[in-house]
DNA sequence: GTCTATAGAATGATAGAC
DNA sequence: GTCTATCATTCTATAGAC
């Protein structure tokens, strides 16, 4: 392994390309959503980004897919119901921090819906793995009366992505704190420790 | 009034043509978002359309403004909680018969989240204008714990606009359940009558 | 009031030099 | 592997005939 060659160095530049890309559009936004825009951030010419992928969309939806293996690391594996909780909110407190890519993710979200978008099958991959993800830990939530988990976390990405939509028109919105009322709400246990 | 001459026939004619481009685009989906595209479905030239709208930006928010508009009259004046419920819930219902108009005011919304976007203004007064009303029936929610009322809102909004997302990306999804559902879990009352 | 024609700008993608 | 140059397309907006 790590033999010298084409391939290698290829891959190691084209996630170099993406963790940059990342890093520019949290930190200065997301204006053009064009491919010289990347280009610039990057510091390549338009052309040059491309030798790397085959189209602009498919450079998105690897700006997005690289985006969620580093959000991965942060969340962490999910243990107790409130490691889950606390591991949720400590992500959208963190998307607070980049304006940029909440605004890249809602805006390709909706292009999304039409099937031949390639970015369709990584949305409906990507929900229906944090729904999984939701659902695990879904049973030990319990509401009155007892509601079908499926509504359950559906409802609670729902919340999680349309609120930014708010957040987007008015950044005084505090997303964290209301989805930590929706927690408290919906959970009527009793008081929790601590 | 009703006096003969080229201005009121230009509001008349201006309003024929936003109704006519609803009708197209909830049948027909909106694939473009060209001015073309609503040209060719309302039967005008390009040029012709723009002698009705000043840019492609004021044509698209004068088609939602007209569709609040029409939709307003489904809602009608709520009187009590329950009837805001199925209000809101028929609403929700509707929206699943026109694909293409729920397309375009997401993808709308998010345009909007810039300041300088001629429909940032709008989906800010709509949104704070549907908060109002919904504000007006918060109180009568008994949630626990209690909920602050701008919070409960926000999510019920949230919800809303997070599920039409997912049902973009998969039909089978039942937005009007799973609200219901939502209700049911925050209004922890007694059971309804009937 | 509506059309044809076109200006003018932006974009994605590709060809080809180095 | 990266660049410059260019192509082909698309789109908004406007000018001007009728």
């Amino acid at each position: 392994m790590a033999r010298r060659g084409s391939y290698a160095k290829g891959v190691a530049k084209r996630e170099e390309i993406l963790e940059r890309a990342l890093e520019v559009i949290a930190r200065e936004g997301y204006r053009g959503a064009s491919v010289k825009e990347i280009a610039d951030a990057v510091g390549l010419s338009q052309a040059g980004l491309l030798h790397y992928f085959d189209s602009k969309e498919e450079l998105f939806v690897a700006i997005l897919r690289k985006r969620d293996e580093l959000d991965g690391i942060r969340v962490g594996a999910d243990a107790s119901l409130d490691d889950a909780r606390d591991g949720f909110l400590r992500v959208i407190r963190h998307n607070t921090e980049v304006p940029g890519l909440v605004e890249l993710f809602s805006r390709m979200a909706v292009e999304a819906g039409d099937p031949r978008h390639p970015a369709h099958a990584y949305f409906r991959e990507r929900h229906a793995a944090l729904r999984a993800e939701l659902l695990a830990h879904a049973a030990q939530i319990r509401t009155t009366p007892p509601m079908d988990p499926d509504s359950l976390v559906r409802i609670i990405q729902a919340v999680a992505d349309g609120l930014q939509l708010q957040w987007m028109l008015d950044r005084d919105v505090d997303m964290p704190r209301i989805v930590a009322d929706l927690f408290d709400a919906l959970d009527a246990r009793e008081e929790r420790h601590g």
